[in-house]
DNA sequence: AGCCGTGGCTTGGTG
DNA sequence: AGCCACGGCT
């Protein structure tokens, strides 16, 4: 990424202004400085102003990014007003202004996919977490796909399908009776405004006058057909992708998409990023011979300039142990020989049960190892319970807030008394908190129950009063008190030191609310709004701590590593067996692609013969991907015939005294994170 | 009968 | 690490 100057491609791509643009951005090519660049060059050469230019992300990660980027390459004054967010932001940032077009309040509430699998399950009956997650996933699949509940009832093949369409219709009339939206709402309900309302979808041509989108072959139909609306005939915009990345059909990504811009906008412009400025020559050979076994819809040959470079190690190893072990061993050999650090090598891996085994040896050799990704802040329990009283203050029709924030702590509002008003608000198809306060209802409940259910909606309605007066953090606060939340932690089921914790969770929530309210000027409901799109991850200091990175192939798309090991090379793992029989072996193929293009110097790639699968030893293929390489390529290791695992410059006593010899002087081997 | 610890198994995961 | 199924315990 260290280019001095834009090479030509590059430079095409910033200056082409006259039309429809799609940047095949190779890994590793520098497609976020052509954005960034872009965006620069669109405002003080073309002459459109930041207020109407949106770049467009999947990931909050990426958009704040690339802002941080743009603020490097021009003056605040220019960017004022510039669009940088992600899909699910730009449409939740549209529906706030439109809501009512849809019949929904501008204060909708946003359910996580936790929530909204608490209704499915409801609607299923069930508490098996897996088909919750399963007819989730093809509802959202079916939302992506912009199929309505109509549609798919009469489309549905057989039981299951026709199970997931009833369970779809209940579940979109359960959030509209919320005034809830989940997150793929958020995208498809703006297509659905912008094509029953055009004179609003006129209005926000005008406001998006151009549009950069990232990471293009991730889109799915909807967010395609959204970027369709809002570019209009004018086509002004530019998509950057890399159809060789695209590892996320599964949740919905339509690879089509890219073949669909050539159709829908016959002028579309295509232009080539091939000069990769990450890895060696040995390394792109490898992942261009892997991938062109792929059919293609464009022949795209990435090169560089960095040297060959190593030829790949190929390690096979006797069992999962062994390789977890070898692995680790030829981590310290190599960073005690080329004075390396932790932070430079990275694990990566098909599924994440497969870390385990490895977090285990790195632990066994004192080495600090971090894992990607990681809860968010947001999703923890107490901050739920936090949120749920803001979300019923914001929106008083969202009831799964109103029975979570009732029943948190218990305030002597029993199953009896929420029965008998849920089938009240059902039958006057109200919300829980409307129809808590008529009169009707209020003579079915006996007194001692009444009082604590009128306590609790004078005192929501009280915030709801002060909520739009106050600052946020200090309303946080109080509310916190006032419900006796710390007390209640310290006496529930969890020790005094996780209680403690959660509270000093609850209390960075506070600070969070009060920094944020104050610096944006937003009040609590106003913040309620936007929270469920944020994503505080923990390990807040990423990227500097001296740890390995652990990482799902999945999770590393975008990041690079100097060194890194590509673990469980294996048919049935990769390609996953389940991709096998569904004919996948394309996208499995590209993931191989993604592995291969994380590396800058050198990559390692590692099998096992066999694996304890059901209680027995089962023999397994190394995968074919491996195969795909040129054997020039290829230098073997722990093969009959081949080197052995240690290389014959370090002999093994050598090398077990220099593991130990790592392990002992080096101290840094703090207890790993998470 | 319900509650638990244990062991085997596991595609991937942003908003 | 999580989820489920199973078996042993109260």
């Amino acid at each position: 990424m260290s280019a001095p100057l834009l090479n030509p491609p590059q430079r095409a791509a910033i200056h082409y202004l006259d039309g429809p643009l799609l940047v095949l951005a190779g890994a590793g090519s520098g497609k976020t400085r052509v954005i960034t660049y872009k965006i620069a060059h669109l405002v003080r050469e073309g002459g459109i102003p930041a207020r109407h230019i949106a770049a467009i992300t999947f990931t909050n990660k990426a958009a704040r990014e690339m802002l941080e980027r743009v603020g490097k390459l021009m003056t605040s004054a220019e960017i004022r007003g510039i669009t940088v967010s992600t899909f699910h932001s730009l449409g939740m940032h549209i529906l706030r202004q439109e809501a009512p077009h849809l019949g929904y309040k501008p204060q909708f509430s946003i359910l996580d996919s936790y929530d909204a699998g608490k209704i499915i399950a409801d609607i299923l009956n069930t508490t098996s977490k897996d088909e919750i997650r399963k007819v989730q996933s093809q509802i959202s699949l079916w939302k992506n796909d912009l199929k309505t509940p109509d549609d798919m009832l009469l489309a549905a093949q057989d039981q299951w399908e026709s199970v997931c369409a009833q369970t779809y219709l209940a579940y979109q009339d359960t959030l509209t009776a919320y005034q809830a939206m989940d997150f793929d709402d958020l995208i498809r309900l703006p297509v659905q405004l912008f094509r029953e309302h055009p004179e609003v979808l006129l209005k926000w041509q005008g406001k998006l006058r151009y549009l950069l989108i990232d990471e293009y072959q991730d889109t799915n139909t909807c967010q395609y057909q959204l970027v369709k609306l809002l570019t209009g005939v004018r086509g002004l915009f530019t998509a950057v992708g890399d159809d060789d990345q695209s590892i996320y059909a599964w949740r919905g990504a339509n690879m089509e998409n890219l073949r669909l811009l050539q159709q829908d906008f016959p002028a579309l412009k295509v232009i080539k990023l091939e000069q990769n400025y990450r890895s060696t020559a040995r390394i792109l050979r490898a992942a261009n011979s892997v991938i062109s076994n792929n059919p293609k819809l464009f022949e795209k040959q990435l090169w560089s300039e960095l040297g060959l470079g190593e030829p790949i190690h190929v390690v096979q190893c006797k069992d999962e142990e062994h390789e977890a072990e070898t692995v680790v061993q030829r981590l310290l050999a190599h960073k005690f020989e080329f004075r390396t650090e932790f932070k430079d090598y990275a694990i990566l891996y098909r599924g994440n049960y497969q870390a385990r085994i490895f977090e285990q040896a790195l632990r066994n050799q004192r080495i600090p190892y971090q894992m990607a990704g990681g809860q968010s802040f947001f999703d923890k329990p107490e901050i739920k319970d936090l949120l749920a009283y803001m979300r019923l203050i914001a929106n008083p029709d969202d009831d799964p807030a109103f029975i979570r924030a009732i029943t948190t702590p218990k305030r002597g509002v029993g199953a009896g008394t929420l029965e008998k008003l849920g089938a009240w608000s059902g039958q006057y198809g109200k919300s829980l908190f409307a129809a808590a306060h008529d009169a009707g209802l209020r003579v079915q409940i006996q007194a001692a129950q009444l009082a604590p259910l009128e306590q609790f909606c004078d005192f929501i309605s009280q915030l709801q009063y002060r909520a739009t007066r106050e600052e946020a953090g200090k309303l946080a606060l109080e509310l916190l008190q006032a419900i006796g939340y710390e007390a209640w932690l310290y006496d529930g089921e969890d020790s005094p030191k996780i209680a403690e914790t959660k509270w000093k969770n609850l209390l960075e929530m506070v600070a969070w609310l009060a920094r944020k309210g104050s610096d944006d000027g937003k009040n609590l409901i106003e913040l309620t709004q936007t929270i469920a799109l944020i994503t505080m991850l923990e390990g807040r200091d990423e990227g500097e701590v001296d740890a390995v990175r652990m990482s799902t192939l999945h999770a590393s798309k975008g990041l690079e590593y100097p060194h890194v090991f590509l673990v469980g090379c294996e048919e049935g793992i990769l390609p996953h067996s389940e991709s096998v029989e569904n004919g996948m072996v394309e996208e499995e193929r590209r993931l191989m692609y993604v592995g291969i293009t994380r590396a800058q110097r050198s990559l390692t790639l590692s099998y096992c013969v066999k694996r304890r699968r059901a209680g027995e030893w089962q023999f397994i293929e190394p995968s074919r991907f491996i195969s795909e390489i040129d054997g020039d390529d290829l230098r073997h290791f722990g093969k009959p015939g081949a080197e052995p695992l240690v290389s014959k410059t370090e002999g093994k006593s050598r090398l077990a005294n220099l593991t130990a010899m790592l392990a002992g002087k080096d101290k840094s081997g703090d207890p790993p994170q998470n």
